[in-house]
RNA sequence: GGUAGGAUACUCAAGUGGCCAACGAGGGCAGACUGUAAAUCUGCUGGGGCAACCCUACACAGGUUCGAAUCCUGUUCCUACCA
């Protein structure tokens, strides 16, 4: 199967320019392509995720990746997708992002020495920041009318909004992105990029530049948006965007995502985002349809995702963790075990003497450990008998902690509602 | 510039002197059912207090009144029509 069959069955194609040209060119042999993100965070999130795991589909076959890091492009701003203009990012703040991103693409696509098709990373601030403004004008906007430009979706949605509107600076933003991909072309030999949907319109930029200024034919393809089958927005829980940096997103939590999405959507995220092939794929589905209790299919995800991101023991941990906290009963568990579960969730830590004498109010420990976010709320919440100490419903709003509610002389487990833990921890 | 209308909680949207921490809908959280689903049903949805109650909040700043989201004055911003 070759590659763009393999992203054409995973429905991973949106859109693409001249696909039986570019299903030649793949034919003869490997070719460079890349991706390019705005430093716009530091760190990724899931919704980044597809273009970078397709970079490492290409690179699974033999191709070679560049990672395009946005240097100079994110200190614009892409208007695509955006409904206002954006704040600047300072130099340093760029700076930062792109070196802390570095790692998390490094879990992703292989940047190891020892193979020929090695990942690069590149930065496009290298070789933009020397072009003069008069440089650029004369090279580059010569070659596209205003009128095209106008008309691309990114641009005219701002010029429709009359409130908002569009700067000049942002409104160049695709001359710069088109510009990379020529020089990559020139300079690396890039045939392809690769980027969300929302990108189409940069990346025929590019494709059209390269043309005009050195004949050369690049292609673009596009991938689709994710969009949750219940209509929310993918890569985004409760508690915000589920980001790849641990620190950010606990292991544990990045896990539960996963296994947590939708029955809807689940095969279609395992083609979208995991490297499981037809086969394995098609088990699942099967799996999933008998016996859809079970979670196969979700399992297998969670687990997969969480492997590509965090590497196998952390993985293990997780999956161990979810174990204990959704197993039920805590009596007969280790202290090991505990303390692996405890390890995975939010943690607040009190005094040993606090719990003396009348004991700890349970409605501060729920707010201590951030389960609720005001004593108000903690106490509705234990009215409505979402509150579990140690996974006993608790329902008297003046409940007190006390010593014997602590396991292995260290631990209280707290929970609200079915899956928000916190463990107390004694000190 | 003129005239008319509008600005209410996360969003939409009622309320036009006390019964208003504010109807209703959506969203969110939680409970039941289940599979850590979906659908459905139920409760909650400004902060503090066990409570009586207190504080903060109906664009902003003042005023009238025992009492204001509601009336008056000024300010800012929106929308429509006219210039």
């Amino acid at each position: 199967m070759t590659i763009l069959e393999d992203l054409e069955w995973r429905g991973l194609i949106n859109d693409c320019t001249a696909r039986d040209a570019l299903a030649k060119r793949l034919d003869e042999g490997p070719i460079s392509l890349y991706c390019g993100f705005d430093p716009t965070a530091d760190s990724l999130h899931v919704g980044n995720l597809v273009p970078l795991i397709a970079l490492r589909r290409f690179q699974n076959l033999g191709h070679k990746p560049i990672a395009l890091a946005g240097g100079a492009t994110g200190s614009i701003g892409d208007p695509s997708g955006k409904k206002s203009e954006r704040q600047l990012l300072t130099k340093e703040v760029l700076d930062h992002n792109i070196e802390s991103v570095k790692s998390q693409l490094a879990s992703i696509v292989d940047f190891s020495e020892d193979i020929d098709n090695t990942a690069r990373l590149v930065d496009n601030a290298s070789w933009m920041a020397p072009i003069s403004f008069l440089d650029f004008l004369r090279d580059v906007g010569k070659h596209f009318t205003v009128n095209s430009m106008v008309a691309k979706e990114s641009v005219r949605a701002r010029m429709e909004d009359r409130d908002v509107g569009i700067s000049y600076t942002e409104f160049s933003y695709m001359l710069l992105q088109g510009y990379d991909f020529y020089h990559l072309s020139q300079a690396e030999d890039c045939e392809l990029q690769i980027g969300g949907s929302d990108q189409w319109g940069n990346i025929t930029i590019g494709t059209e530049l390269t043309r005009k200024k050195s004949g050369a034919t690049v292609f673009g393809l596009t991938l689709p948006l994710i969009t949750n089958a219940d209509g929310t927005k993918f890569g985004k829980s409760e508690s915000g965007a589920i980001w790849l940096d641990p620190a950010r997103t606990s292991v544990y939590l990045f896990y539960q995502y996963f296994i947590n999405v939708d029955d809807r959507d689940v095969i279609r995220y395992l083609k979208y985002f995991t490297f499981l092939g037809q086969d394995e794929i098609a088990t699942l589905e099967s799996q999933h349809e008998e016996n859809p209790g079970a979670r196969e299919a979700h399992r297998a995800l969670a687990c997969e995702m969480t492997r590509l991101i965090h590497g196998e023991d952390a993985t293990e941990d997780a999956v161990k963790a979810s174990k204990i906290l959704f197993g039920g009963d805590l009596d007969g568990i280790s202290e090991n075990a505990l303390q692996d579960a405890a390890s995975e969730i939010p943690n607040a830590t009190i005094a040993a003497n606090a719990l003396d004498g009348e004991g700890y109010p349970l409605l501060d420990a729920l707010v201590e450990s951030g389960l609720s976010q005001s004593r108000g709320q903690a106490k509705k919440d234990i009215q409505g008998g979402s509150v579990n100490v140690n996974n006993i419903r608790i329902q008297e709003v003046q409940a007190k902690l006390t010593p014997s509610d602590v396991h292995f002389e260290k631990y209280i487990l707290l929970r609200r509602g079915k899956k928000n833990y916190a463990a107390l921890v004694i000190k």
